[in-house]
DNA sequence: TTGATGCTTCGATGGCGATCGAACTGTTAA
DNA sequence: TTAACAGTTCGATCGCCATCGAAGCATCAA
């Protein structure tokens, strides 16, 4: 029997679930509350949702105490909707309203555990100028240079291959429409920098704000 | 404003536009009655699914006579679909039915434009024994000797270069839960098989049928 | 011109599922 | 113990949309 993919279809195919899974592609867990606010839903309702994503394997869920922490169940879950997202920018890309809120959005955001938006889109493009990572197309490596240099400034490559995730992936990024670095590496550097306090995610969305030394500092490191 | 993801996922959502999406990974442009068939339900039906596929770019029509053939619009479509396909995959996998139709199915299949199933990823393995590929976890390069051996037989590397596809790519085969070849080679493997009669393609499905000498020229070629 | 075929439009039907109010369980804090 | 909060279950409602019959519009083959 072929897979079911109109049942995964129709998880993604509701607003008030879409709307939960992309604030849950910020990488951080939230409580079934504050993702009803996000979807506009009352708490029942977003009970009801929040089963059924859990159920069809999209969710995970930790309980403490009186709160339950969603998340997305793993980076496949998180690629599939950046792909999603991909593909419906394209189609509403006739209209690209830019309020306050937008700009921040495009400047600088997660995209589930790595760096995205412009700043994103230029790191990668410092790291592939100065010799770091090689691109063929839309593949990445890291060259022996790269690999000199983050061991340098604290990446343990031991650690980082153990998994399963490649170190290094170019993720297309919905509002540049340029590929940005994912992958092992690519988390790591979003935390690095966050670790680092130069930069703090937003309470109520994925915009990431940097502060004015925080941005300096990281675009000082990677050479931007 | 955030791209409307919901609005792909309902498109995929329903059943029977989801049968359609997958007969359409055959990577063949089939007609409306032809899909109508393939979803189980009538033409009207499938008129008005066929209408709201085109309208949200999944899908692309051209009108020969009384006929119209769709297809799928793009690569980046009938990639999002082979995702899901593996996500689905994943929650479906406690039961693998194994009809003869399945069998043929796992054997060999057409994945939108390069070839799936076991003999797909059987292929990948020889091709990155005989040191003709190499694999980065995920991604796939050309080494030399790979791209001296496949413009020996016959590939212009200055044509798929051309295209903004990469020329490597791994796919994860849903039935055999490792990688295959995709990407501008995986495409010309495919179709330099059919064009020199080793293989045809099912008329009603993705199946790929190998004769008995293809099979063993297709395997000797590649050092299978 | 006639009949057959491929596809579409229209309208009626029916069912599924998102939604929320009300009431319930479980947890925390005082 | 009590009150507030987080999350759930149940039941009723309501709207949307997939579905198909009937009829219509093109195209083809004589």
């Amino acid at each position: 029997m072929e897979p079911n993919i109109a049942y995964i279809g129709n998880l993604i195919g509701d607003t008030a679930r879409s709307k939960m899974l992309i604030a849950l592609m910020s990488g951080k867990a939230l409580t079934a509350t504050e993702l009803s606010l996000e979807a506009d839903i009352t708490p029942q309702t977003a009970s009801s949702h929040l089963m059924q994503l859990i159920k069809g394997d999209l969710l995970v869920v930790r309980k403490q105490g009186r709160h339950k922490y969603f998340q997305l169940k793993n980076s496949q879950v998180a690629e599939l909707i950046e792909q999603m997202l991909n593909i419906s920018a394209a189609l509403t890309s006739a209209t690209i309203p830019t309020g306050p809120k937008n700009e921040r959005l495009k400047n600088a955001r997660i995209c589930y555990d790595h760096l995205a938006g412009e700043l994103g889109v230029n790191l990668l493009d410092a790291l592939l100028d100065k010799g770091l990572l090689t691109e063929n197309v839309i593949e990445l490596n890291l060259t022996e240079k790269g690999q000199d240099f983050f061991t340098e400034i604290g990446v343990d490559f031991n650690t980082l291959n153990n998994h399963r995730r490649p170190i290094c992936k170019a993720c297309l990024d919905w509002s540049e429409r340029r590929s940005h670095l994912a992958g092992s590496l690519g988390k790591w550097i979003l935390n690095d920098a966050i670790n680092r306090g130069w930069a703090t995610q937003d309470l109520d969305s994925r915009a990431l704000q940097f502060s004015a030394q925080g941005l300096s500092a990281f675009k000082k490191r990677y050479g931007m």
